[in-house]
DNA sequence: TCACAAACTGAATGGCATTCATTATAGCGC
DNA sequence: GCGCTATAATGAATGCCATTCAGTTTGTGA
């Protein structure tokens, strides 16, 4: 019987009906002004059925930015397999990431939702644990590609160290969008560039 | 008549109560969790009195970055003057940032929170527009210290550039001690101070 | 055709920020 | 002391929302 398999992409279906839904609505007009019987109308569903597919407001929520994650992750592989020397390859990387900052720029809003859900703990607004892990697999994806660009660069030091410099980059390029976003674009870029110059530097300071 | 001045005194005393009861409940609770009757009480007070005093639960709550702002100038300033050179100074500069994120990780959550509602415009959980003036006056300030010191370090490049520049490095040292807030004191430090080689290094590459 | 499970529904619940009609307070002239 | 007025404070009522759940519909397999 191949009538469970059906049920299942049918679920699947819907699941991203109210994704797609939820995006559109939380990109026009923001988190907390995006209410789910507005989702549920836009994705022709009621109310209650979101919460058979998320169990809350914030999940799903949440949930976008996997598919933030997936994106940045693309593009990021893609760029690094076409430079030619170590050092291009390192400021494609940073390139990729602040122009996706710059094409979605409503994802870090998110990254910085479930930063704050996740330091806030215990009290409201929690995602799943199961759900926060996922995205920490997401995240880590993208780091272990910066990684391994400084790694081939010769980056000397132990793995842990390896490990905390992208830590540091990583959250340094995270809040240079974060802080900067509010801005005009010109200004941005410039901010942008100085970063990059100063991350980049930091590295290939040696040639 | 001197009566004039004692009812401002006792204005600013109640404003400074209501302040201080909601530092303790958005410290030990979170945000969310606090709610404007418990603030009130705490207060001893009525919940529509608080509403005489700030427009909104997220106009008092960012009310509290003005503490946290000068707070951070003031040991950044008595900082900064200490150091012999200027890479000394700049090392304090760092320094004093990563402490005070450390000591009053709450003012941190504040600075993010106002930028959200700022990116977020329009809608609702804005502030007023006079309060962030005041907060951005506060942040050009700890950014003045930051300028100083890369002036004197002989950073070359126009009065525009050294904008930029603070502005990135700032953005980076914000978003560093976010992303990584969460994550335990031992390994925030090591991110920390990997960012403090990154960002001085950059500047600080000639001697 | 029937029984049953899986999906879906949407009115009801509970919690909260915020408002506003009402009440208290304190200064002041008499 | 005594009303008069402005200023402050009150707290019950309002409106908005996430979330729930008792009840209904739909699809499937016997």
């Amino acid at each position: 019987m191949e009538t469970q398999e059906r049920r299942e992409r049918e679920k699947e279906k819907r699941r991203q009906d109210i994704l797609d839904a939820a995006r559109r609505l939380f990109w026009d007009n923001g988190y907390a002004s995006t209410t789910m019987p507005q989702i549920a109308e836009a994705a022709a569903l009621a109310p209650g059925t979101l919460y058979l597919y998320f169990p809350s407001k914030s999940a799903l929520y949440a949930e976008l930015l996997v598919e933030g994650y997936d994106l940045l992750l693309e593009r990021m592989q893609a760029e690094v397999s076409l430079g030619a020397s170590v050092r291009q390859r390192g400021e494609a990387l940073v390139d990729v990431f602040f122009q996706f900052a710059r094409d979605y720029p409503e994802y870090f809003d998110i990254i910085f939702f479930v930063i704050q859900s996740e330091t806030r703990g215990a009290v409201s607004d929690a995602l799943e644990p199961g759900q926060v892990k996922r995205l920490h697999a997401r995240e880590d994806a993208c780091k272990a590609v910066a990684a391994e660009v400084l790694e081939r660069a010769g980056y000397d030091g132990s793995p842990g160290e390896l490990q905390t410099t992208v830590d540091a980059m990583w959250s340094m390029l995270v809040g240079a969008v974060f802080v900067f976003r509010k801005t005009g674009k010109k200004r941005f870029a410039a901010v942008a560039g100085q970063a990059k110059r100063v991350l980049l530097d930091a590295v290939f300071r040696g040639g």
